[in-house]
RNA sequence: GCCGGGAUGGCGAAAUUGGCAGACGCAGCGGACUUAAAAUCCGCAGGGGCCAAAAGCCCUGUGGGGGUUCGAUUCCCCCUCCCGGCACCA
């Protein structure tokens, strides 16, 4: 069917675009505009399926999720980069049928409104929710198809008070509990910081002083209760990033090893030692080295270091000498770099393996909240040992002797510190000649027979520590009565609202502290007075289960309907989390803990949050992180007005693969520009004329009884020309389904579309001399629509409606990959000689080696490389390439 | 120090299982269209050499050095540099 009439016709009006000459400009601002209006007038365009419709019986639910934004103000390309993954993963599996729940919200408590709000006079309330408005109408205009009645803002009541349920469980289950630790504390704010506020050790508004530590009672979540299990079950996060793994294996941080108690020397030091202050607990992991132990050394802040030095004045100062060091380079982050040094207490202390009397020290590299704060040094089994030891010249003694593979070689003494397992024990009385492994189970087994200690496991991972003295956060749902202690809130007075207008710019404690209506409350059990905690949570309690409640989000009831959570979750939790790997522990382990302790509550089956993870890369230029201070940044409102939503998202998916750094470059959009200009015009020139009543006549009735009429048409007589295009489209789509099932290069995704596209323009003098039929080009532009769906949206849907289509795009069905169809009907099979390239030859697909090797011999170029020579083998990889070796 | 990731043209990158290195795009160059420019379309293009030029041919090339292999960006060993995480963790 001639579908274009080709005989010149009247020029167009000089002021309009020629499509005929192709200098028709897409207009991405208005096509992509008229369509975002559109789609917000239907707000139920990407809503999910409810969990139990009974109209979609067969339907699998597939749940992708980005992780939520704090709303700060304005998205940065950081954002754009990761919603445009999750967007392309959600089209995508809304074209291949499933019933995807695409949620978005808002991580919206948090330090920076409270700042916004000293610094700007906005309250933080009304200066979050402006953000939010903005950032919404960014995404909307972005593109980006969320479901917008899951809506979740974390800093409102309908949210918050989920998060006073939970803690209420939490201290229910003695979760929850309350103990004095160490805060940061700025002395000119005189108010404590969070640890992101202290800037180089000191506090981020006066950047000279110095942050102090301070003891103040906290309200801690006992998440060390799973430190075992979160361990365990990252067997089972196959879908996670090793990266990530391994990052949290670290932060967890389990080790095992062996208690053991050291007696203090009473024969020498009777000095008022009562029971409780006559015994030193050290944690090691190489009991095994025991033997060669000949000190014990002590943290400074060990509490029974008071003790040993009340009777020296000298003594003490030197200690806390040692304490303030220690604290210094903890909070300027360079403990691990300062220099040991260490004072010795005068005192000793018996190993209970050989009696032997060790002196005792207290030591600048013994820390506290690590095992026991006190350890058996052993100088010639351990690195910081052996320094500490030479520094101070301590007995050095030797233990374990490196074992030989070799029997008949004779063992030499290891260069020292020797601190590998792969010995035998020297020197250790009864356990000489035994393995390391093996003495560590016999010591540690004596050592409980004998009741001085025990086999034992430590994590590096603490309780959470959730109380912030911090205005803009959840109130923590607790009370303090004089006659009945700590009282939680009953679950009916919830939510516990955080109060308005409280000036938070004065300094000094946490700010509702100052707020009396808010203060002070009547006990739920005695009627008498009481005051209300006046803390609010760690944001990251928000995020810990926000996921949850998108399932059901409005449920004013529980924080979600168990079953309907179930649905989307199923066994294995959320199908696809994507974000930064920035997140990789703090955020990603609390919600793995939540999940557990919310499956171990009974509201959820499933043991894990995410079943498979994404983690991008970020986003830089110049070789740099976007930064204000750098001056690098680029702007998503300025790239959408410039080039287009769909340039800019389909640019952040094109210059890398998206787990690698992404350097941005503005003349890598503009090429993307140039791209989506192309297949515009292209789709222009060669879409079917708008239906007329002759077109209507003139193909069949039914769009059914079509279908199968141009499948034939396909599969059987298609002109060259035509034929060139089926097999790259089909190529194309295979590349395309490949990588979303697969590795997500959707770089090299792009870039198929894109030399579809070429192909199609090299195929443009033939489908103008009517060369291809004009059912075929019909299909495959709507093919190639349906590949660019998930990339570039907007363009996606003008052309799917200029192609005629009245239905939703996201309804289409994805296009099937025939492996036919790809097929080459001839291949050029690269011949080397001896490894080089010396020649080709053009060979029926289906040729046989013999044939290929045939071919290749006769081809001049490959004669005259051979000539003279004796070809002694010949190598030939079917499709892909010959090798003939010659002498 | 330990654990990850990385290094390929002028630039972003590709090569999915050991098989033509540089797909796709940017910048560049040449041509067509235009009075001209923009836009658009077509083409060239790793580096070096032989050659007046072109065609053609040769050499060389994936951070550096070695190895395995008919064949290595890909596998193995050693080294350098960059990015990220953790870090006196006993």
């Amino acid at each position: 069917m001639p579908q274009k009439d080709n005989t010149k016709t009247a020029a167009p009006p000089a002021d309009r675009p020629n499509p005929e000459r192709g200098d028709e400009r897409y207009d991405a601002q208005s096509v992509e505009t008229k369509w975002s209006q559109r789609w917000q007038q239907d707000a139920a365009l990407y809503a999910a399926e409810p969990a139990s419709d009974p109209s979609q019986p067969g339907k699998k639910k597939y749940y992708v999720l980005e992780m939520l934004p704090y709303p700060s103000g304005v998205l940065h390309m950081g954002h754009v980069r990761n919603y445009s993954i999750g967007d392309a993963l959600a089209r995508y599996m809304w074209m291949n049928g499933y019933n995807v729940l695409h949620p978005m919200g808002w991580d919206s408590f948090g330090l920076p409104a409270e700042n916004a709000a000293i610094s700007a006079n906005v309250p933080p309330r009304q200066w979050t929710l402006g953000n939010i408005a903005n950032m919404k109408a960014q995404m909307k205009r972005l593109g980006f198809a969320y479901d917008w009645s899951r809506e979740v803002t974390t800093c409102l009541p309908e949210y918050y008070r989920w998060n006073q349920w939970f803690f209420l469980k939490l201290h229910e289950q003695g979760m929850a509990y309350r103990k004095k630790s160490k805060v940061n504390w700025c002395p000119k704010c005189a108010t404590v910081l969070a640890n992101e506020q202290v800037v180089n050790g000191c506090c981020w508004r006066h950047e000279d002083t110095l942050v102090e530590q301070r003891e103040l009672e906290q309200w801690f979540l006992r998440i060390t209760k799973y430190a075992d299990e979160l361990l365990r079950d990252l067997e089972k996060l196959g879908g996670w990033p090793e990266k990530v793994r391994i990052m949290q294996r670290n932060w967890i941080g389990r080790s095992e090893g062996t208690l053991v108690d050291f007696k203090l020397d009473y024969a020498e030091n009777h000095k008022g030692f009562g029971p409780a202050g006559s015994t030193i607990t050290v944690f090691t992991t190489r009991v095994d080295t025991i033997f060669g132990a000949t000190s014990v050394q002590l943290a400074p802040e060990h509490p029974i270091v008071g003790d040993l030095t009340a009777a020296n004045a000298d003594l003490k100062a030197k200690v806390a000498q040692l304490i303030a060091e220690q604290r210094q380079a903890k909070e300027t982050g360079d403990i691990g770099e300062i220099e040991k040094h260490g004072v010795f207490t005068g005192r000793y202390a018996i190993n209970p393996y050989n009696s032997e009397k060790v002196p005792i020290w207290v030591a600048n590299y013994i820390l506290m909240d690590y095992g026991t704060g006190a350890i058996m040094s052993v100088p010639a089994h351990d690195e910081r040992d052996y320094e500490f030891a030479q520094k101070y010249k301590l007995e050095i003694r030797l233990v374990i002797l490196p074992t030989s593979n070799d029997p008949e070689e004779t063992v030499a003494e290891p260069p020292l510190p020797f601190t590998t397992h792969d010995g035998m024990l020297i020197n250790s009385g009864r356990y000489n000649g035994l393995g390391c492994d093996e003495a560590i189970r016999q010591m540690s087994t004596y050592a409980e027979q004998k009741g001085f200690g025990k086999a034992t496991v430590t994590y590096r991972l603490k309780d959470w520590g959730i109380s912030r003295q911090r205005y803009w956060g959840t109130p923590i749902p607790m009370l303090y009565c004089e006659k009945d202690g700590i009282v939680p809130v009953p679950e009916k007075d919830l939510p516990v609202i955080l109060p308005e207008n409280v000036d938070i710019t004065l300094t000094g404690g946490s700010p509702l502290g100052r707020v009396p209506e808010f203060v002070n409350a009547t006990c739920p059990r005695c009627g008498g007075p009481a005051r209300r905690e006046t803390d609010t949570m760690d944001t990251f309690v928000d995020s810990s289960w926000y996921f949850y409640r998108y399932t059901d989000a409005r449920n004013a009831r529980a924080p979600f309907d168990g079953k309907t959570a179930q649905y989307w979750f199923g066994d294995r939790g959320i199908d696809q989390y994507i974000g930064g790997v920035e997140h990789a522990i703090l955020h990603l382990i609390y919600s793995r803990f939540w999940t557990k302790f919310m499956r171990d509550l009974g509201l959820i089956t499933n043991d894990e949050p995410v079943e498979r993870l994404f983690t991008q890369g970020m986003v830089i230029k110049d070789g740099a992180k976007m930064s204000k201070s750098l001056g690098n940044v680029v702007s998503p409102d300025e790239m959408v007005a410039r080039y287009g939503a769909d340039a800019a998202r389909l640019y952040s998916l094109f210059a890398a693969p998206p787990d690698r750094d992404l350097d941005w470059q503005d003349s890598g959009i503009e090429g993307i520009q140039r791209f989506l200009g192309r297949v515009y015009r292209f789709v222009l020139r060669n879409a079917s004329p708008p239906t007329s009543i002759e077109t209507l006549l003139a193909t069949s009735p039914s769009p059914s009884s079509g279908t199968p009429q141009v499948e034939t048409l396909q599969a059987t007589s298609l002109p060259p020309a035509a034929r060139a295009i089926q097999r790259k489209l089909h190529q194309t789509i295979k590349r395309v389904s490949d990588d979303f099932q697969g590795r997500w290069h959707f770089n090299t995704c792009i870039s198929a579309i894109m030399e579809l596209v070429n192909v199609l323009y090299a195929a443009e003098e033939a489908i103008a001399q009517g060369a291809v039929p004009a059912p075929f080009l019909a299909d495959v532009q709507r093919d190639l629509v349906l590949l660019l769906a998930p990339f570039a949206p907007y363009l996606a849907h003008e052309l799917w409606g200029m192609l005629g289509e009245k239905e939703n795009l996201l309804k289409a069905p994805w296009p099937k990959y025939d492996a036919e169809l790809a097929k080459e009907e001839e291949l050029e099979i690269p011949v080397q000689i001896n490894g080089k390239l010396r020649g080709r030859v053009i060979v029926p697909a289906d040729s046989t080696e013999k044939f290929v090797i045939e071919r290749a011999l006769a081809d001049e170029k490959v004669q005259s490389a051979i000539a003279g020579k004796q070809v002694v083998k010949k190598i030939c990889v079917p499709g892909k390439l010959l090798n003939l070796v010659v002498k």
